[in-house]
Formats: structure tokens, C-alpha cells, sequence
DNA sequence: TGCGTTTCTTAACCCAGGTCATCGTTTCTG
DNA sequence: CAGAAACGATGACCTGGGTTAAGAAACGCA
């Protein structure tokens, strides 16, 4: 199955750049995971996955962006936004391929490549370039949650608004304040708030 | 080196059914990690990893417990405790051999087993049975920060208290209330309060 | 295009945790 | 053993986010 139309269409020069930064990768070992991507565009608001399923396969967005969220008491906290040329899969799930404790909702228009977990194994086996992507995709899970508790812990609601702002300007102007709100742990009138204080 | 006096006393029983029920470990395998233990005694308030010093080793803890804690602003904010059975490192710097964020301290005078990163490197090697033993190790630390973000940005201190009781009630005895207080984002005062409360 | 819903802002009030201070009690330490 | 230091409880006051409510602006869908 040389070079099917699947992966065909923008996204092969950047993902190939950023792979072949991780480690060193053949065009044979690239042309495998293409061969084992499967496309799937999403609306605004579409689920990827709801909670309760399970996580089959992780997702490389080519455009659009994501958010995960999960309902404490009938109200969604959003865990994280992730967007074009990100890798995302709700990792507690596709780990253990146990039932998922949140959804993952399309921002916007939104297009993925997934990765199905069956082939990322057998890419595992079959190339061994490729379990270092697997390490490197789990160290980053963990980078990023111990990142996000420290800023919950440390920082306060109006500390944590201005670091969003320094690190992630895009993000500020991409999401709506309620989303936004939701993720930094406020009531949407705090943030609103917050933000009149700052200027 | 059969059965060095090392790692004598007590511990054998204890860790070998632990890691026993972690992965299949033959007799051989279990004498090879014996040998390359290293005991540590430790004061009440000494600390076996100081902020920015590099983590060489994992710690099995035989009697006694640590915490871990960093300073923001002059203050130290207790990141997590750990108590006889468990085992411990600073895994952000034990992983990339970067200097620690952190210290570890022990919280009463504590007998700790050493693991060296040189030495459970070579049994990953030499003895892939280690490999799933690392791995459980990276997981374990995954979920721990995980369910430690969820906790502080899901629950109120009031409630974070009531589940600490609830999951650690001997943890709540052993440890004075300002470290309890330092590791659930509180001041001892409004810890003192939380109590009264409560009662 | 137009109506209805959602979003964002603002205001008034409430309340829990932070701050500062005091005071017994306990625990180190010489 | 005695003085000092740390600890825990409590009170007064302050601050900032939660709650509720209302109105204006933006958006979505027919």
C-alpha cells in the first residue's frame, strides 16, 4: 500500500518535520504512519469522544482546535485546549483503554488524523523508532499535568489569567471568556472582572 | 556478590511481595536488586535531596516518611508525603537528570533503601522484567499528579480536607498541621478554622 | 433579515480564606 | 531543668471570588 490519498494534503511536510525533530525517521517508517492515519472532520462543538467511552486512538489536528472538559456538579471545567499540529488522546483512557472520565469537543471546524491504537502498537513492534514517539508522547502527558497543578496551586486566579496571556495570547483571542473562565477555575463574571482590574 | 549483608533486616519480605505482585520476579532477579541497595539513615527534618541538586536515585522508604516541598515567595508549600513502603524521587529530575525543582526532607528519623539511576539503568538491561517495574514507576507518577491537580482545582479546602481525612486519616495524625495546611494551599490559621468548623 | 439565545459586562451583597495580632501549650535544645 | 522557639487556637478586619440579577451586544438559525 504505497502512499494512499488518506495522509495526502497539508499536513505531510509539517508532521514529517516534526517527527523527524524527535528522532531519527526513514521515509519508509513515515510512509507506515501515513499509511495508518485515518481522517475525520469535526463541527463546532462535535464530540471526538464522549466520557464514558473509551480512547481508541490519539488524534493529530491538522486544523481547528479542541478542548477536553469534564461536569463536576453540573457544571463543565475545561482540562485543556489543544490545537493545529498537536497531538491529543485523553492518555488515562488510551492507556488502559478504560472508559474515558471526560469528552473532547471540537472549538471550531475542525480536522484530525487519527492514530488507531492497535497500529500505534504494532508500529511499536514492527519499527522501534517509534516507541521512542510513544515515550516522548508520555512524558509530555506528564510534563503537562504537573505543569497545570502547579499553576493551580500556586498562582491566583488573577496571576493565572496573566500568565494565559503572556504564554498563550492566541489562545485568549481563539476561545470564548466562559471557556476561558472554565479553564482557569472562575465563575465567567470573575473573569470578567479580572480583566477590568488589569487595565 | 550472593546475598550481601546490605539489604538485610526486614525489608526483604515486605518488597519482595510488593514487586512480586508488580511482575514476575524470579530469586535471581530479586538478589540483583537487593545488591545494588544502598541504605540511608535520616535525621527528623534532614533532607536526602536538596533544590537544584540532581536526583541520582530512587528511594524505597523501610520505616519513617518524607515529603517533598518548594518555596514560592519565601513560602514552602508541601508537594506530597510519602511513608515506609513506598518508593520515591524526584521523577522530573531522576528522568532528565536536571536540577531539582524541589527537596525532599524526612519528616521523622526515616531508614531509606537507595535505587541508583546508573544501576536501574543497567538492570533494564540486563533484566527486562526492571522494564515494567519503570514503567509502573512513570505511571504511577502520571496518576499522582493527575489526581493531585484534580483535587485542588475541583474541591474547595474545606472539602480537600474532609477527603484527606477520609483517604489518609493516619496521614492527618502523623504530620503536624502546618505541613497539612502547606499541602492543601492553606494557612495553618485558616486550617485551624476549617477544624473548628468541622467539629 | 429578524427573532431568540448566548455571551459579556456591571453592580450589590455574601462569605471563606488571608492577614495581623494575641495567648496558652507543646516541643526543642542547651 | 529552664528558657526559647515552634505550634495551634482564636478574634478582628480585609480582600477577592461566588451568587444573583439585569441589561447590552454578539451570534445563530430559520
Amino acid at each position: 500500500m504505497a502512499t494512499p490519498p488518506l495522509a495526502s494534503g497539508g499536513i505531510d511536510e509539517v508532521l514529517h518535520a516534526q517527527l523527524r525533530a524527535m528522532m531519527p525517521l526513514t521515509e519508509t517508517d513515515f510512509a507506515a504512519l501515513r499509511a495508518v492515519l485515518l481522517p475525520r472532520d469535526l463541527r463546532k462543538h462535535e464530540l471526538l469522544l464522549r466520557e464514558g467511552e473509551i480512547c481508541h486512538a490519539a488524534a493529530y489536528i491538522e486544523r481547528g482546535g479542541l478542548r477536553y472538559y469534564y461536569t463536576v456538579e453540573g457544571e463543565e471545567r475545561t482540562g485543556q485546549f489543544f490545537f493545529e499540529h498537536e497531538w491529543y488522546a485523553d492518555y488515562d483512557s488510551f492507556l488502559d483503554q478504560k472508559p474515558a472520565r471526560q469528552s473532547i469537543e471540537a472549538l471550531e471546524p475542525t480536522r484530525v488524523w487519527l492514530l488507531p491504537r492497535a497500529d500505534l502498537y504494532r508500529l511499536y513492534d514492527e519499527r522501534p523508532v517509534f516507541e521512542r514517539f510513544g515515550r516522548l508522547m508520555a512524558e509530555q502527558a506528564y510534563r503537562g499535568s504537573r505543569a497545570r497543578g502547579a499553576g493551580l496551586l500556586n498562582l491566583t486566579p488573577a496571576e493565572r489569567y496573566a500568565q494565559l496571556l503572556r504564554d498563550r495570547p492566541q489562545l485568549v483571542q481563539r476561545v470564548s471568556q466562559r471557556l476561558l473562565a472554565s479553564y482557569l477555575g472562575l465563575k465567567p463574571e470573575s473573569l470578567s472582572r479580572i480583566r477590568g482590574r488589569a487595565s
